[in-house]
DNA sequence: GATGAATGAGCGTTCATTCAT
DNA sequence: GATGAATGAACGCTCATTCAT
């Protein structure tokens, strides 16, 4: 029974060290500068051993994505403020993107090269119709917005990009040492964001 | 009639011709996926040839940039008002931005491209501190606009952020069908990224 | 049990197929004249495997040297006179020489090629400090010679070049048809060697 | 009359030019490691202007060594002893040889790399049938030495070998820094030499 | 005659993917 | 299931040679 319960729990899911491995590489050496076998080595498998999980490369480089994607929704569902004004959804949202990836610049990385490869547009374009639980949260934020008045009319990625274009570009600055990203600036930019998406008083 | 002659004559500039081919294939195939051989092709020109006007790959990445750069510093300057308001100068940039890139969109998909790729950070390292024509006339806004108390008090480079970062994405959603930008949306982007960084009245 | 089937399965050691095909299109093509493509298919494996055993194809070049270098010194080693007399040993090596490179033709041609080439220099400034089990013969053949005033007094270096200059080139000048080095002519350049480094009696 | 004159000797002599600095490019940067390109920056004249001169890249190395080659003939010639003794012809030309390279270090690597060079081969062949100057020379040597019993029995090539291989080797060690040729080790190693080839008293 | 821009075959090397073990 | 040796197409770049001017 000891033998199965380890049988049971044994693997350190092979799967998950070859995505970690995979964000790693990708991040610090670029999509282009983290071959298969490398990727491998550090993971500690075969080479062969990534295709039995992953199709091919795009594939692998998609799951990470997904990784990263899903572990910020998680964080920014923990303790949504679903209840309170558009305002204070906004502010946590926005606090909560620049805490993570300020905290996780691996990550931030890999979703900056992945955004400008040929693998992201497609995806986008799944992501606005067939909705993750993050699209959703950002929809009902819009949606609520311009139901209450409370945000100016505009397209739904158009309120997206003044919301989170800004942030993602400061997290940018603070990674490559351009700013010190504290909870002051931190406090600038997300109520800056909110100044140009709010409707005037 | 010499002077006739001469402008009758005058080569299609090769190197420009090389030019606006890696920035079509670079653009449309992205970064990795346009050899020089294709890029020579696509030129009609034989591949040694690309390396008789640029040193190397980097080089020609970087040159096709710079036209890029330039081009836009010049339709920035060209009606600059300079003797007019913070304000109006923002507006100007904003516009001139969108329109650019709304047209050129081979450029926009390059300097795309461009940005997320090891090229950039150097360039951008370089240009915080040794300024060109377009970097000139940002600081000057920020400087002017810090000093006549019209924008709110935040670094540079966060500045930078609030103010284009929702264009540059904007432009993207309309490349990439999410959105079409008209006068009236294009309006109410950079009035956004005005309130964004304006100073509450 | 077990050995017979290691034996019996045993691979052709893929390194050392490269290895020969190495030797052999280099020394018959010249170091210019064979591709590292043409040398895989002399060796019927892809162009890639050669990486797997040779990091570039300098390594390779000097791999093939110290093989050589390596078979040649084991043979001079065999039956090597150690008590016997300098004179004894001289002969030893030096018709030991001549008897190898008379029946390794593309050894022979490799060697020369090898020697007249960048890597050798380095390979030479070496081998006079950290000495071979070669260099560590010749050496010890050179001291002893002096010490007990069998040759005459010179730099070692000149010891060296006038005991197997005249081998190497005669070896040469076999392999291109104008001399048959038999072992009467063999007898006659070893002499001869030896009458240019002893010392008078 | 002037005007004649002077067009008559006005030309630098392209070809010497272009010779000139293939002898020196091709020596320093080795055989594979100077362009035509760069032999013809060196000389100042277009890329072009090479081929007016010589038929292809072959033909210029063949040149550059003929020059270097008939250039030491006449030096060998200049002063020779012919009414002297085999002995003293010798050591005429062994010490010509030595002094010669030592103070031509650039002549004398291109020598060493042409030797060691798919070209050479075909050059020695004929040179033993159809005789230079310098053939003459030796062949004379080796005749009247064997007529007057003066050196040992043995065909030409290999006396050729004995005689001037040793010393060959010296001056690359000298070139190499492994040793200093002076005037006592010049003349230790003719005499060897010498002393190689010369009948038993 | 002199030029040097243009060419493109050819090189060394990399790496995503396969497959025998 | 796991492995990693093997593959070969593809890349960036060089350079001997040509030829329009």
């Amino acid at each position: 029974m000891f033998i199965l319960k380890k049988d049971f729990m044994k693997k350190p899911d092979k799967r998950d060290v070859i995505l970690q491995s995979a964000l790693r590489l990708l991040a610090e050496q670029g999509f282009h500068g983290a071959p298969m076998a490398r990727i491998a080595e550090h993971a500690e498998v075969g080479t062969g051993t990534i295709y039995r999980y992953f199709e091919n490369r795009d594939v692998l480089i998609l799951a990470v994505h997904r990784m990263i994607r899903d572990e910020l929704t998680a964080i920014l569902l923990a303790h949504y403020p679903k209840e309170q004004s558009v305002k204070a959804c906004f502010f946590h949202i926005g606090h909560c993107i620049i805490d993570y990836f300020i905290q996780n610049p691996l990550k931030f990385q890999y979703n900056e090269q992945f955004f400008n490869s040929p693998y992201s547009n497609e995806i986008r374009r799944n992501e606005l119709t067939k909705a993750t639980g993050q699209q959703d949260l950002f929809q009902e934020l819009y949606r609520k917005g311009l139901a209450d008045h409370i945000i100016k009319t505009m397209p739904m990625v158009i309120f997206f990009d003044l919301a989170f274009a800004p942030i993602v570009w400061a997290v940018r600055d603070h990674h490559l040492g351009f700013v010190v990203i504290d909870k002051a600036i931190s406090n600038t930019i997300v109520s800056a964001c909110w100044d140009s998406i709010k409707r005037y008083p």
